[in-house]
DNA sequence: GTGCCTGTTACCTC
DNA sequence: AGAGGTAACAGGCA
């Protein structure tokens, strides 16, 4: 759920909130494997009195740069943080924990248990798997082109693999597919340089909108994204197609069906996205 | 209760 | 290289 437009909202309200700068006295585990490289206990011993000098987003991951570490996490599909003024009872699915030393905690919870924590000392490997930031300068249109040039492959797939295009997920990818006119399961090779230059805008729009509304919230309970103070975002009512089956096409009023790419529900407008 | 669905990704085989 | 299947896991929903 949490895709680039969330964990921007995330960062940006977790230095709002004065994290960084903030010293973590201690941290707690109750779900080892929600800590992808280390056991509990040595990264708890790592953890203790490290600075948040930093807080960064790099695609879906939240970056948190300390004294001589760096801690990335992934929220996957239902991980999210809270803060909190004082120290409670751990919550049903909380997996760690931070005590900061001005007294606050901030909660990670994950219902699925899919996310994960991963404590670098160096994290040059890690991070060079991952693909263009989309909101950034690198994400030229020409920079876009070569890297569809000489594959094979449907568009919808590529746009979700994270080592092309960092922080797309299946809403925002469906949202952008919408936008540009290109059916999802389109060979990359079939595109035009106008339907090519279409989608490079529609990604950049979407995901822009994604961050000004603050994320996607589609539901209520605890599988849904929410910000560290627990406010939901508003993207939800700004989207053309994501879970808008049956509903018309908000370009052409046709219906908005709902398909299967690469095992994963899609959002199509049957008139506007056409397979030729 | 049963069975199917879900916003992500890694890993496997073909 | 890429497609397809499976797995990790918990809960919502018909």
């Amino acid at each position: 759920m949490p895709e680039l437009p969330e964990v921007e909202t995330i960062v940006q309200e977790m230095r709002e909130i004065g994290l960084i700068g903030s010293t973590i006295e201690r941290a707690e585990v109750f779900w080892q494997r929600s800590l992808a490289n280390l056991a509990a206990h040595d990264f708890c011993q790592q953890m203790a009195n490290q600075h948040i000098h930093h807080i960064r987003r790099r695609g879906k991951l939240i970056v948190f740069c300390l004294d001589n570490c760096e801690l990335f996490v992934h929220l996957r599909m239902t991980g999210k943080f809270i803060l909190e003024a004082h120290a409670s009872l751990p919550r049903k699915h909380e997996r760690v924990r931070l005590y900061l030393a001005d007294g606050r905690i901030l909660r990670y919870e994950d219902q699925r248990k899919f996310g994960k924590w991963y404590l670098l000392k160096d994290s040059l490997s890690f991070l060079k798997k991952i693909g263009l930031e989309p909101l950034t300068p690198d994400f030229s249109f020409a920079a876009f082109a070569q890297l569809l040039k000489g594959r094979k492959r449907q568009i919808k797939p590529f746009l979700l693999d994270q080592q092309f295009v960092a922080g797309l997920g299946n809403i925002y990818v469906d949202e952008a597919l919408w936008e540009a006119k290109i059916h999802p399961t389109r060979d990359l090779s079939s595109l035009t340089a106008d339907e090519l230059n279409a989608l490079h805008t529609a990604i950049i729009n979407v995901l822009q909108r994604g961050v000004a509304n603050t994320g996607t919230t589609l539901g209520s309970t605890s599988a849904n994204y929410f910000s560290v103070s627990g406010r939901p975002g508003t993207n939800q009512h700004a989207l053309k197609v994501f879970r808008r089956h049956g509903q018309p096409c908000p370009r052409c009023s046709c219906p908005i069906e709902k398909i299967t790419v690469a095992q994963r529900g899609t959002h199509v407008c049957p008139s506007c996205q056409k397979l030729r």
